[in-house]
DNA sequence: GCTACGATTGAGACCGGACTCACAGTGGGT
DNA sequence: ACCCACTGTGAGTCCGGTCTCAATCGTAGC
């Protein structure tokens, strides 16, 4: 049947083309099927590459043509069903499209960003998709740009870096929904986010990530439009860890000034919230509201289902990649690329605060 | 500062060694760090590499040093957090052994396994690591051996294949589990799978995962253990989709002989299984038990928390990584990898069945 | 019958490093 | 002063493909 025995060395064009009489070059047109080459011949060398069972390696391929049909993905956390989902999008995309994708998780950590940036240049990736984790430092961003290979951002942008981004407006869906708080009645409204920062919260200081600054942006204008100002003492970065977030949430829900509502920037950090709420012993939402980015599946099996913002994770991944492989391909931006938006799902999680009469205007 | 201008070509070894005026060869085994190189020649070459902003051509080096450093994974569904959690474990290792990962998604289908395995052979990755579709079919995985490359398989077994397999003991888990249920007084005990079969389930048949099956002879065994036989009838495969397994569900609990207790075969079917309970007017635990595969951090959320059968995922990606580059490295297995072991977590989605009285011995 | 042009074909350069080999220089041993 | 072992060094080959270029072949046009 097959061919027995160890193979030691691999088959190359060259064995193809001895066992098929035909030169090299022949050969390797019958097989790149490229160039002018008789019926006869590539009958022949494709009979014999067949018996030899040989393929191209594609290492050699990629080094002269200049394209080794791959895509370098780099994400903060893999692990995050968040990106979980959006690296499935990409994936897809990037099959559809005949790449292949590296995969490299950097913990958030910005030395192991730029590590695997340069990784990737170093492949000859014909690409990279990037979820910054800062949005502030991006030389080593810049530096891809500079190498001339296309480059396009996830989730996040960089600040002063022209490369195409794909996320949703973060302000306007953060805005959409402490709005939506605000008027179920909520004026102490938390913000919990792992983001982190070298002291506590000051109004305009300048974060790591771009999402979360959005977020607080459109924080701070639902409040202004309503003629409020926000309660940024409930505003808690530096959220790292489930124990973390658990003393946050308690501190935040203690005292005379507690919080009514707490918006958790992630899945992870909604699940520490949730646990700390109970393990006070109190209910969601009679007496804390909750609201958390990312519409996971098993948000809707909570007692109560948590109200959401759900992103297009999936879609987000599929179109970074598709626009990246445009650019890699050298075609134009053709049509507009749909728009991405976030969407506030309304399930049980959000209610009217307990002391809504206080603030009301028109109290019984 | 740095030099502008666009670049067209990259830099290479013969550009550097030009401008620090030395031979190419001496260049190389500078920048390479072998050979014998006066301290002269170093230093001029490195600052020359550093001035023009040297770096390696990977591709090159992979080439005619026949390693990649990359190492092929190819799982299921990089969506299902059960592989993004393995997936996590795989890049760490690999990062910790300076390697990098190809990941390709196959969708759970056998064709695209197949043309995965082969594009990563392709690409001359220095090992791979698979979560076989299918434990019967794996001629492609046979093929990956002959290639004298490294393989190891991740989740699920292959038959007739002696590689490296990364995976709980099943049978042994869903024993206990199993036991546990029939001791709670549960004889009704549904088991749901997405695994795709030509029919209805029959003892004894050959399924396309060795998971699957394993779960399924630890449950016949508990309940021969017991002198029961084990409900056939509620044996529930080909699960695909939301709607699908709502509907089986809801079938399962229908009529005189119900199921008391349903066992989930992963995260993403009881999902769809506790929505159609709680469609249905029924409550976990008191009118059915639940018991899934997969701790994730949410079934603490749900009302009840979930009882489930959590398994080291992470720890799987990562000794499946970590065995797969010794394998490269041609290193011998050296320390016995701890055991992977699967476990039982009680919380409080299995209780007594309603109707325990009719099949208690001692009925009241 | 002769020229011309397209189809075929093979030799060999080349991509960018790693590595072999032959040769020059140096210093130690005797 | 002579031999030898060793370090340094440059020329050039190789990895496995792609691709250029010139030579060859066949035959259509005149």
């Amino acid at each position: 049947m097959s061919t027995t025995g160890s193979r030691r060395r691999d088959i190359t064009v060259a064995d193809v083309a001895k066992a098929a009489n035909v030169s090299k070059a022949q050969a390797a047109r019958a097989l790149g099927n490229y160039g002018a080459v008789s019926d006869d011949v590539r009958e022949r060398v494709l009979a014999a590459a067949e018996e030899l069972s040989y393929r191209p390696n594609e290492l050699a391929r990629s080094m002269n043509t200049g394209k080794s049909n791959t895509i370098g993905v780099v994400v903060g956390d893999i692990e995050n069903p968040h990106f979980g989902l959006a690296t499935r999008g990409i994936t897809d995309a990037a099959k559809k499209g005949g790449y292949n994708v590296i995969l490299i998780n950097t913990d958030e950590e910005r030395a192991a960003e730029v590590e695997a940036v340069q990784v990737l240049l170093d492949k000859r990736v014909d690409g990279l998709i990037v979820a910054p984790a800062s949005s502030v430092e991006s030389q080593h961003l810049q530096r891809v740009r500079d190498s001339g290979r296309p480059l396009v951002l996830l989730d996040r942008a960089a600040e002063g870096l022209d490369a195409e981004t794909f996320a949703v407006d973060m302000a306007a869906i953060s805005f959409e929904s402490t709005k939506y708080l605000i008027e179920a009645g909520h004026r102490r409204i938390a913000f919990v986010s792992t983001v982190r920062t070298d002291g506590p919260y000051v109004p305009g200081m300048v974060l790591d990530s771009s999402q979360i600054s959005d977020r607080l942006e459109g924080i701070r204008r639902a409040f202004e439009e309503e003629g409020l100002t926000q309660p940024v003492d409930l505003v808690r970065l530096n959220a790292g860890g489930a124990e973390s977030i658990r003393s946050i949430t308690k501190d935040l829900l203690a005292g005379p000034d507690a919080a009514t509502a707490i918006i958790a920037s992630d899945g992870l950090i909604a699940l520490s919230v949730v646990e700390a709420i109970q393990e006070s012993g109190l209910s969601i939402p009679g007496d804390v509201s909750l609201l958390m980015y990312d519409d996971f599946a098993w948000t809707r099996l909570t007692t109560p289902p948590l109200t959401v913002i759900a992103q297009p994770v999936y879609d987000m991944g599929k179109a970074a990649a598709t626009a990246l492989i445009r650019q890699i391909e050298g075609r134009k931006p053709s049509l507009e690329s749909p728009p991405l938006t976030a969407s506030l799902i309304r399930r049980g999680s959000v209610g009217a605060p307990k002391s809504a009469e206080v603030y009301s205007p028109a109290g019984g």
